[in-house]
DNA sequence: CTGTTAGCGCATTCAC
DNA sequence: GTGAATGCGCTAACAG
């Protein structure tokens, strides 16, 4: 009464059924080639599907030294950021009949190069990298090795990247704020070593200017990504004096915990504090105060981030792909408050 | 100048090296052997570690006929509980050298349905599967065509299973209110097709009986599993007569909805509502309100579920495992308002 | 367009 | 213990 150990049907049960070799099969079934519409190229396709043949992807990738597998690097993927976009990325993968797999580096480097392995190990065809810090390079030591890789959401302008415009995200935000009459504007800024928070960054000093203010220094504070983070800084900043009369912060988790240390002082959103967050992950919209924040094409990021793998992959010469943001205006922004 | 396509090493490589024949080689470096200590093994291995060494995944499955793969479904990476779960699924994968790849169903039967085959394509050794419902197989035609599966999360009487104690973490919840001095409290039950929301009901009705609190049917409140649908139940049954004084949401989303609506509808939470989730995601405790809530040992269930894997595989009968949860106090739960 | 042949890198016979 | 030979399932080089 034991299970039949029932072995999928190989390209040889195909020929045989088709009456022909194995070889022709192979061929007709091969997705680079061109699809020939002969009557033998027809009948295997109907053989092959009638079957249920489906190619071994091992044998397969051992004979053409390839797997159709991309390999993907995140630093967890309880950021729903990060979940995001490996989502998309894997979406754009099996439009493509490739395979997205995943590791985490928690952010730690030697956790990064082992789960860096983990993928080599998998034989992916290259690599997408969501880690990059400026000023440290992994990419160079992948390369000479001759793997292709890329970066998605930040770039290091040597490697390949798809990412967002964060300077110009980064503006949106912050004239958003000016508009409302904001002009005492504190920056979560987020880490030195991202160049999306460099960017961010960069457009927040530009919107700025553009109203006259120019000795923002003071406004900027680093941070990292975290909502840990984000209530750490809010919670110094806004006890001080001179209180800023709205937040940008550099993503929605600091902009959550920019949020939690207001209501901990007893500020009220957005009448006495405004506060702007970056990326809209869904639990932004569902708040108790839905956030004002700036949406990001992830999808689009995930497209380009392949076609520059393939690029990488044809010795192509490196190029940035930048996609637009748009502002998302929710309940944490209002005018600023009057005087009293 | 371009650069030295350099092929990785091969067991034939070290089996010159070493000077021995490559059948040695592959035997000494047979993980499922046990370690020989003769002087020639260790040669070979000082060899194979000098030369940078790796074993080609795609030839020793294609040999071996497995490729110490696991494939884990998901409805969606972006729900954090999904993330948190298949994270500590990869994890206890590679401490035994194995590598968990993963696909989303977005909930749609359809696409689960090509997720499963995406995944079996890949040729993985089992499937864990996160999206079990009660009353419809995926699992039986999965066995018939010899593939070994478990579930994680949910159960369905049938497949191994490795969960968390839903009976008992509904009952810790409810009996946390009860506590508090709540008899008047809501449900937000979950969708009736998942084992671990019935489980959670359970425990619900448990500590309600208890309490002396018989008639609860009316309290009772079907959803999803999303914050949105928590916020849409709660919208209509806090304005409803006889508004509850608590409410039980059958996950952190739901709940972070239901603050959602307290707030849109002026109720102060805990002084006029007292709110538990389920699940301890990050985002709970860096709410404005720290939500008060349940956490479930996800790396537990992970590890289990592996374990559950080997057993199936080895066609030892089905067993479940089932965890204990703990109740995390925060401050959406407070004593009962005094009555006006 | 088709078939024959060889071999990707490894694990497993089988003989010693 | 060790080595020679075979083949996992597929693709590629070659000849027709």
């Amino acid at each position: 009464m034991s299970e039949a150990p029932v072995r999928p049907p190989t390209i040889l049960d195909v020929a045989r059924e088709a009456g022909v070799s194995k070889s022709t099969v192979s061929r007709v079934l091969d997705e680079r080639l061109p699809t020939s519409h002969s009557p033998t190229a027809q009948r295997v396709r109907e053989v092959a599907q009638r079957l249920g043949y489906r190619r071994d992807r091992f044998a397969s990738a051992l004979r053409r030294q390839q797997t159709r597998t991309v390999g993907v690097l995140v630093p967890r993927l309880t950021d729903t950021v990060m979940a995001m976009t490996f989502e998309r990325i894997a979406a754009a993968c099996a439009r493509r009949d490739q395979f997205a797999i995943v590791a985490t580096t928690d952010d730690d480097p030697a956790t990064e190069r082992e789960a860096i392995e983990r993928l080599l190990d998998q034989r992916v065809d290259g690599l997408v990298l969501t880690t990059a810090r400026l000023g440290d390079d992994v990419t160079s030591g992948l390369r000479e090795r001759g793997v292709p890789v890329v970066l998605a959401l930040r770039s290091d302008g040597t490697t390949p990247s798809a990412a967002g415009d964060d300077e110009l995200g980064g503006y949106l935000a912050t004239r958003h704020l000016v508009d409302l009459g904001h002009r005492r504007i504190a920056l979560v800024a987020g880490p030195a070593y991202a160049s999306s928070a460099l960017g961010r960054r960069a457009g927040f000093r530009r919107a700025l200017a553009e109203a006259g203010v120019e000795d923002v220094d003071h406004l900027v504070h680093e941070s990292a990504f975290s909502m840990e983070s984000g209530e750490e800084v809010a919670r110094r900043v806004l006890a001080g004096t001179d209180r800023p009369t709205a937040v940008f912060a550099v993503n929605d988790n600091t902009a959550i915990g920019v949020l939690a240390a207001a209501q901990a002082l007893g500020l009220s959103v957005p009448d006495d504090l405004s506060v702007v967050g970056y990326n809209d992950v869904p639990v932004s919209a569902r708040l108790p105060q839905p956030l004002t924040t700036v949406r990001v094409p992830f999808d689009q990021i995930a497209s380009a981030a392949l076609e520059l793998l393939d690029e990488a992959r044809a010795q192509a010469p490196a190029r940035d792909v930048t996609v637009a943001p748009t502002l998302i205006p929710r309940s944490t922004s209002g005018p600023v408050p009057t005087q009293v």
